[in-house]
DNA sequence: ACGAAATGCAATATATAATTTGCATTATGT
DNA sequence: ACATAATGCAAATTATATATTGCATTTCGT
């Protein structure tokens, strides 16, 4: 389901997903696949990809709950 | 790490580790690995232990920072 | 429009999360 | 103290997150 909070958090600090990965110690593509979405990393890097940016696990992996155009009221 | 907000969460809720293994589709064991703690667990996991226990990401996951004594005031 | 950087995508390989089974140890009630 | 339920622990196996490589496609400045 696409995780555009956490590629946007991430432009927002003027990185590239290749700047991100390195920061946190994994690959490009794991970054890629993540933002992506129907991914499922690991805690700890979530917890990093976080600090790294500057944001909670809520700000950007809790109920990223909008599955088509539901849920809008 | 040993997550004891995770335990008491489950605790409160009257729920032994294989109750709440079993709601959220895994094994006993691994419920007591987490609460263990050093342990890496996904990220969906991660979620759907949090909405079995009515609590979110940050309530159980974020922020164990308590190594030793530190971090008091 | 062009070139270069950034991102997407796909296959194979590797590291590690999660399972399974069995038994030891610790709680909890009676 | 006893019995039983709940949890801890450990080894071997399976499933899957992450790495690696290479190339296609998109984005963005000039």
């Amino acid at each position: 389901m696409k995780n555009t909070r956490m590629k946007m958090a991430r432009i927002e600090k003027g990185m590239k997903q290749e700047d991100l990965a390195k920061k946190v110690g994994v690959t490009r593509q794991t970054i890629g696949l993540i933002e992506a979405g129907d991914y499922n990393p690991t805690l700890n890097l979530c917890i990093a990809i976080c600090k790294a940016l500057g944001k909670t696990l809520n700000d950007l992996f809790w109920e990223e709950v909008n599955e088509k155009g539901k849920n809008s009221r």
